[in-house]
DNA sequence: GTCGTTGCAAAGCGTTTGCAGCCTA
DNA sequence: TAGGCTGCAAACGCTTTGCAACGAC
């Protein structure tokens, strides 16, 4: 039998507080603010059993280590600021993507990650923003 | 200046060989042939090297440890066979990305990574292959 | 009270670094 | 022969695992 500790509840409502993909020290950073003593393996430990139950999923980014969602709707693409480091998603989707495939290949699954300065970042032309992805 | 040790000439001839790429544990797998007692060490320093002198890129791909190729041409996408897991370069590109993309975010770059069954994979319908990357 | 869960520390795993000896130019 | 390069082992950072104590049900 799965048991709600003070821990798990936590580690799950950071995720839906903060609406968007963080990382594991995020998570461990923002849900100690709430359970001090909170340590490193059962925020592991409690992602992976979040994972199976279905609540969230890992999101990994060519390059990163993972950062972890609220399991989202559909099929999306994700957008990285490369200003701020958010990461944000994409509900929508390229449709001309079969036409690139060569002869003889099958496409069965496609990612598509676009980087740049999100809304908030290209407002602020010159401003350097913070690194700090939780806020 | 720059010394053309047997290790550093061979790592990279692996690549030229193989042209597609390879991780470091094939790398190091396959230049250990070559050179006997070859270190893991020596591999990730020259893969460092070429890297700088623009010989070769590091891939990398979600949730996998980054692989090694020749400099390619230029833009280009990759496609991931998920029977042998190779990788292959699409020399091709989505049009329609810009559309995708929420208003008031500026696009400055964009990764496709396409997975499915290469030609080799797909006509060998019900058979699986082998997982090796390196032949 | 049971036994799933926790925090700690140790172990894994891929990658990097320090160092003494080697070998290219 | 100088000093860049190598192999080895230790160090690193992130993640997982073993274990005794804890606490949800």
């Amino acid at each position: 039998m799965v048991r709600a500790t003070k821990q798990r509840k936590t580690i799950h409502h950071v995720l839906v507080k903060y609406r968007r993909p963080l990382s594991v020290s995020e998570i461990l950073k923002l849900a100690q603010s709430e359970v001090a003593g909170l340590g490193i393996a059962t925020v592991y430990r409690n992602l992976k059993a979040l994972q199976e139950e279905g609540q969230v999923i890992q999101v990994d980014l060519p390059g990163q280590s993972p950062r972890w969602e609220v399991t989202p709707g559909g099929h999306h693409h994700h957008f990285l600021c490369r200003k701020c480091d958010k990461l944000f998603e994409i509900h929508d989707c390229p449709r001309d993507i079969q036409r690139i495939l060569p002869k003889g290949y099958i496409l069965e699954e496609h990612d598509v990650l676009l980087r740049g300065q999100c809304d908030a970042c290209s407002r602020t032309a010159n401003t350097r923003q913070p690194k700090a992805t939780a806020e």
